[in-house]
DNA sequence: GATATAAAGGAAAATTTTTTTCCTTTGATA
DNA sequence: TATCAAAGGAAAAAAATTTTCCTTTATATC
């Protein structure tokens, strides 16, 4: 795993136990939200606080260190910031993957239909996993 | 404009005056949030209640007469459900527009490729409209 | 290693957002 | 026109997020 320490450095932000360990957490998971992280943590610091989790995720999202996920009919994940790809999400079993996706012909051809000057692509597959349509063929 | 009083009846939902004009409301401006639409609603009812915006928001959520469309860093806004099509989000004005895009290929090439069985494909641009990038180059 | 200091943590309160409750009113149907 | 479930409004409650305020700590400097 990783040592985050001098990323968050360079980042202007201090290598706190909590904090590094928040992004430990957000690395292994892929894909984590606010409660199951808060949960997570809480194992590790009984005493932490929600509020440091949230101003955590919020200065990291502000600086780009992470990214908020949002998804339909559920609370928004984070993920590390890292290049650009899709998101696959299971609405059987709420998994969210992470798929790599060539989008640029779909966002040139955007921009030049529109006029936008396009800088971000998102895209979110919803699906059923191939565990869950297993499951479901019974 | 059309009228959506049959339309309310087939969904099983009865077709009350606020109902109608949000929906007049949410066909006029495309997107709008929550927020917005109280405020518009406010002016031809001066005592509706909040509540009943976000009660009647989700009602035609479930039974799948509106859709919810999450913007990065904002509040949802809501849209008439209509055939697929992606979203232009301007982030410096905020405007939000539909713009058709044929995503039948990578969503085809995504469900071979990962094994999901894809229900739905989300797509969101990010940019900065074409007004906007006019009053950049000041 | 000690120390200065700004940043971060924790607890609690405050704010914001959303949902629920409870009672009244109303749209749809007969 | 009467019936009744659905919907509206007001208020309260619940859930989600941010802020405040004071204490602790990571880090830079000596």
């Amino acid at each position: 795993m990783k040592d985050y320490r001098e990323v968050l450095k360079s980042y202007n932000l201090k290598a706190t136990p909590q904090r590094m360990y928040m992004i430990d957490e957000i690395e292994k998971s892929g894909h984590i939200d606010i409660d199951n992280l808060y949960e997570s943590l809480k194992n590790i610091f009984p005493y932490i606080s929600l509020a440091t989790v949230y101003k955590n995720i919020n200065s990291m999202i502000d600086n780009g260190f992470l990214t908020e996920v949002k998804i339909p009919k559920h609370k928004a994940r984070y993920e590390l910031s890292k290049e650009s790809h899709a998101h696959l999400f299971c609405i059987k079993c709420g998994e969210l993957k992470d798929i790599k996706v060539d989008d640029t012909w779909l966002a040139n051809n955007t921009a030049k239909e529109s006029g936008y000057k396009i800088t971000n692509t998102l895209i979110t597959f919803e699906g059923i996993c191939p565990s869950c349509q297993e499951k479901e063929s019974f």
